[in-house]
DNA sequence: TTGAAAGCGTTACCAC
DNA sequence: GTGGTAACGCTTTCAA
């Protein structure tokens, strides 16, 4: 039985290709679904279940997923995007998640939607179509057409990074404006008036954005005078962006005493510009940067900055997608829920 | 047809979830085929192609990718894994791969091994279960199972970063032993003789080892002494492991004047850690890094590095695969190849 | 140009 | 504890 007579020669492998379940179960002189049984983990015959690993070792037997799936109903994907896999604080946002669902054999489908919601719409279109379990995006920002494929799609929804007024399902983030803000008071605290703010030329970073704002609304509320912004440079914004744009800011308004930055990677940019042009930091002027990367701990100066956990925003995003998969939430009950995480302002060396 | 009578009252849809193919088919009144047709841009009817279409849209309906795959025998996955997301090297790299992937309709499975060669099998495995058409793994150092498992899924692979002495498929990547001699000799150009180098602690980053090697095997070749190796920090290498190792250098050999390190990331550390000491880079030590980081270009002084291109490594193994993939060349053909990216050392201010 | 039937490789369900 | 059978949703193949 599985053998054919080709040509006059007994074959013994009657299909080309990977081995099947069907082959493990025809070694090891089983049904296909005691091998099933083995995969899953399900009570088998300790006996029956050592020939059948037995079989499935000797052939390097991989279990076909999709077909598994098809089968069952049940994906094993989860979706994620996120703006850039360059920033640093996504990929801990995406290590994060990837920490959470991985020990429950959740694959991760990554996509880069490059600040583009409509490149966005496309990607989750094309990621729904594999059926995904769930899907964590970042910010609040999507397109109409993103929203409507995701509420008709009823899997448990996350958006990452921000507090959506009114989120699709889920939310985990914390106010961007309101960080924002508060570093303008510690500024302020800190004796400085003339305070900037470095921000990104483009309208696609959201989060961005809100923290200019913050800082307008606190510039304001404080009675600090008109605010100094200068927009430059395209998302993500890089160390190169704080150079140039720390000179525009000089150049408009020269006395300056303290400049905020959309992002730790202008800050440091800009801290490397100041030196170059003689001034010293903070001495001459502050630079206070937000994330808390890396770079503004090693910095000299050490940068003052807002410290996000990004790495905490993936897991915590993860626990409640899985809580949501577990539950079988269903979405028509509009049981939304935001979920805040924790900011603080650090204060180190350059302001 | 397709109606249902539950409780005296007449339900249009038989069944529960999202729309299948075959409900497109009855609403639009052709057979499933024509749906299946119209969705892969096969020639049918104008007019039946925009009756199929609608339906479509009023569903919004979504095709199961795992069905089709299942049923077609191909899956529209690519496996790629990364010792480290966090490193922009290799999101670059996955920028690449991705660039040159996704218009060909690929979706990439992508895997963090956090450069862990066990991890890295357990992710093989797990990602094989999807049947992808194809694999590109980082570094030539794989563990037994893993070349196994690849050797016998028989699908293209190819390896990235290195040029392995026995490549499994195919391997796009460049001599990281011959890179760091080519930077031993510009500093010796330099004048530089008192060379010193900074390395990860571990042995996990083969590539890191092969540099460390470089260094000194060109140190030997150019009689400059014995090398002045320290090692600190597991991998990924970051800003904050170059501080604390140049202090250990200093102390060992206080009068070193020059320091080359495994990257960008420890040599932008050093050299803050050089002007917290009080000294001057290059006047006083010089610093060379590895990999043309952003922070090479944007520091003060700007960093001599080798550049290395990430993007290019990623877009070239996704071209690599692409062929290998339409081509369907067997790989029991030993056509192995290897393909060499170039490198370049860059003259900047701190060296 | 369109449709019907037969799978793809797995798991759910129900017997034994 | 184990096996047979019928799906899962799609594409291939062949016929009309």
């Amino acid at each position: 039985m599985g053998n054919t007579r080709i040509n006059d020669r007994i074959v013994s492998d009657p299909h080309a290709g990977p081995p099947r379940m069907s082959d493990v179960a025809r070694i090891a002189g089983v049904s296909k679904m005691t091998v099933s049984r083995v995969l899953a983990g399900h009570s088998v015959a300790p006996a029956t279940r050592e020939r059948v690993q037995q079989a499935i070792d000797d052939l390097g037997y991989v279990a076909d997923a999709a077909a598994g799936a098809l089968s069952s109903g049940k994906s094993e994907f989860v979706a994620v995007l996120v703006p850039s896999l360059a920033s640093s604080n996504f990929s801990d946002t995406v290590r994060g998640l990837s920490a959470a669902l991985e020990p429950h054999g959740l694959q991760i489908l990554l996509g880069d939607t490059d600040y583009d919601l409509a490149r966005e719409e496309r990607l989750v279109r094309s990621m729904l179509r594999y059926q995904p379990r769930c899907i964590a995006l970042t910010g609040s920002q999507h397109t109409e057409g993103t929203r409507q494929v995701l509420e008709r799609s009823r899997i448990p929804v996350v958006e990452m990074w921000d507090l959506p007024a009114n989120p699709i399902d889920m939310a985990v983030g914390f106010s961007n404006s309101r960080a924002a803000r508060e570093m303008v008071r510690y500024l302020k605290d800190r004796g400085y008036r003339k305070i900037g703010f470095l921000a990104g030329a483009s309208d696609l970073d959201r989060r961005g954005l809100e923290r200019l704002k913050g800082y307008q609304q606190e510039m304001k509320a404080q009675g600090l005078g008109e605010p100094r912004v200068i927009r430059f440079g395209e998302s993500p914004i890089t160390m190169s962006h704080g150079a140039p744009a720390l000179d525009a800011l000089l150049g408009r308004w020269p006395d300056t005493n303290a400049v905020m930055c959309v992002s730790d990677m202008s800050a440091f940019g800009a801290i490397m510009q100041c030196h170059r042009r003689g001034l010293r930091v903070p001495a001459d002027i502050a630079v206070a940067g937000f994330g808390n990367f890396e770079v503004s701990i090693c910095c000299n100066p050490t940068i003052t900055t807002v410290s996000v956990d990004a790495y905490g925003i993936g897991s915590r995003a993860g626990q409640l997608l899985l809580s949501s998969v577990a539950s079988g939430t269903p979405r028509a009950v509009p049981e939304r829920r935001k979920f805040t995480i924790d900011y603080t302002v650090i204060s180190r060396e350059s302001a």
